[in-house]
DNA sequence: GTTTCATTCATACGTTCGTTTGAATTTGGC
DNA sequence: GCCAAATTCAAACGAACGTATGAATGAAAC
């Protein structure tokens, strides 16, 4: 059997079910029978259980968080040093998860692992995370402070964990999103979801700016409710 | 030892394994270590492991919806037959979660257990789910209809599972949160957890029902954004 | 004091776990 | 065709898993 081929196939199994029933849940040999391969195939090509879930995770995680900021720089340079559109620089976070979804064979399985890795204890997922994700979240929140004016560095913070939070509900709900919602959520189509995130990402962080700069000028006699500010002026949405 | 006592010393036990570890990961022979109770009481009291959970998950998630109904019930009350609040709706939803986090003296470790669950594959998690969100979904679902003038069905259901998102992801990444966001983000200051998801959500709402609206009279000439739209001036329109 | 019933206990059952081993097999360079 | 390295294989390792068992223990009921 080709070499690459045997490696690939165990990562596609062991995407599979990881999504499916986590880490801890999903033997080695569920994993390798699923591949059709030998249970000592993992160990020679992975050494340990914990590493080949890294290695399934940074599979798809590199090429989500490389897109994301290659759009990112796509629509900074667009903006010639204005404000980059607050829809656009959210639609560039949350789009990407979903490309490989239609894009990729077995894809389709991954996005529900992304949304349960949050829970897994192990410990070197949570340096791996520092590594792939630290940065790419820093340049997302840099860019965003600059499109809301007034917002603070927290409140971008807090608008990229809540739409994180959002974005990995949905992906790990999978099928049984909607069961306590009568039916009306489904988790199958990427672009409906990118919309309903995007959307109450912005409001959320409009509203946090808004709430923000009534806190400062709160001397003045303006009307003072917690409910979101004006719109946006978003101009051309910039959907990829 | 007292009788009841085992079977608490178990179900803190048991919530604080679970939490950290996750199901599948947390051993009987941890769980009963950890209570300082003999191996077999677990079966003795609960029969089985899948069956402790869902007594460890019922014995908080019960209090916390019957908290959630009951505020909203007042909020129906005091509004007398008006729409009640946006914001206060969505306090009512968040804020019971984080109400046994200072209240119980090991109830801390319950909301990340809470964020973790809807990744869990035990099916009868899946019935468990349905019979106690389900119908708290829907009346929730049914008031903020009222509160948010335009907003659709479907609209207040993604409001209510991207809400519930947002609330789980913080629970579960725990003292993780903190990684990824320079330190920004903790999950240990239940006031500000609830404000954030709280004006997320409210802001959320209101621009899918401000985008809803614009859909439907998109013939006169107002400008089309999908952004955010104003806050909503809840008129005493009178429902139901 | 004896009986009764609920609870706790030490121990063992049969599986399954992640990992290791060493021999067989395939592969690629010469 | 041959050697060496890479890969696959069947088999087994010790440990840990969830659960079951039957005797000990405790506290009320009589």
């Amino acid at each position: 059997m080709d070499r690459c081929l045997t490696r690939e196939r165990i990562l596609d199994a062991a995407e599979r079910l990881f999504a499916e029933q986590g880490f801890a849940a999903a033997s080695m040999r569920a994993i390798t029978h699923e591949a059709g391969v030998n249970l000592a195939a993992v160990n020679y090509h992975f050494v340990t259980k914990e590493k080949l879930l890294i290695e399934v995770v940074r599979r798809r995680v590199v090429p989500i968080n490389r897109e994301r900021l290659e759009r990112l720089d796509r629509l900074e340079t667009e903006a010639r040093g204005r404000p980059v559109p607050v829809e656009a620089v959210l639609t560039a976070f949350v789009a990407p998860v979903f490309a490989l979804r239609t894009g990729e064979p077995g894809g389709g399985h991954f996005p529900r692992l992304l949304g349960r890795l949050y829970g897994e204890p192990a410990e070197s997922l949570t340096r791996f995370y520092e590594e792939e994700f630290g940065e790419m979240m820093r340049r997302f929140a840099a860019t965003l402070q600059r499109s809301i004016p007034g917002l603070e560095p927290s409140g971008v913070f807090w608008g990229l964990t809540l739409a994180t939070g959002m974005l990995c509900h949905i992906l790990m709900a999978g099928d049984r999103l909607g069961l306590c919602t009568a039916g009306v959520c489904r988790a199958d189509d990427a672009e409906e979801i990118t919309q309903h995130v995007v959307r109450f990402a912005v409001a959320g962080l409009t509203s946090s700016a808004a709430s923000a700069r009534q806190e400062v000028s709160k001397t003045r006699g303006r009307r003072a409710t917690t409910s979101p500010g004006r719109a946006p002026r978003i101009r051309k949405r910039t959907g990829r």
